[in-house]
DNA sequence: GTCAGTCCTG
DNA sequence: CAGGACTGAC
């Protein structure tokens, strides 16, 4: 049909050589082993957690709440890239519950409110906190439920038929970032977090 | 060129 | 969640 096949050579050649395997020199190298020292699974879990204060952590913010790993490029954006994988789940569990009220016709956000036994709640606790060992903090339902809110309305009104609809969402919960308790900034935290 | 971020895959 | 491609700001 339509495949002239002499429009769409364009690319191909970006191979611009800008990988950077993040190999940081290992200094301390004894007799050949290279100490991983990667990001551990509490420090994932610790990070999920914190989740529930801020969806967008700066840079120097998670410098100050990981002090016990040593930053390199590597690392920083292995932690940037979870908390933006954090985000992905929480909009996309947004889009689709706020999808499905209008579906089941709930006409207002009035209607539209999430306790902790919604089943968005429900979602969203087993995603960042899947052992349920950590008390999550009331902001974060107030936020998630403005989340939902903001997608409701903003489908409702059909702005999902601009490509870049979420952006201004994204705006929009951006600002309702919580001061992460300092309690986070222990290496330890999580056995005094889940302890009580 | 880097780097933080996103999109979208798997 | 990690990989890879890509964008945008520096």
């Amino acid at each position: 049909m339509a495949q002239p096949g002499c429009g769409t050579d364009v690319s191909k050649a970006t191979l611009t050589g800008s990988l950077q395997p993040c190999q940081e020199t290992v200094g301390g190298n004894w007799n050949g082993w290279i100490a991983p020292e990667g990001l551990s699974p509490n420090h994932l879990k610790k990070a999920k957690l914190m989740f529930f204060y801020t969806r967008y952590p700066s840079s120097n913010m998670l410098k100050m709440f990981f002090s016990d790993v040593k930053f390199n490029r590597c690392i920083t954006s292995q932690l940037i890239k979870w908390f933006s994988n954090f985000r992905e789940f929480y909009y996309i569990q947004m889009e689709k519950f706020a999808r499905q009220a209008i579906n089941d016709g709930v006409t207002g956000v009035e209607d539209l409110s999430i306790s902790r036994d919604s089943e968005l709640y429900r979602a969203l606790n087993m995603h960042y906190n899947k052992a349920n060992d950590f008390e999550v903090p009331e902001r974060f339902l107030e936020v998630a439920q403005i989340t939902l809110r903001e997608f409701f309305n903003a489908i409702v009104a059909g702005k999902d038929v601009d490509p870049s609809w979420k952006k201004a969402i994204y705006k929009v919960i951006c600002k309702l970032d919580s001061e992460v308790p300092e309690i986070f900034k222990s290496p330890n935290c999580l056995q005094e977090l889940l302890h009580e």
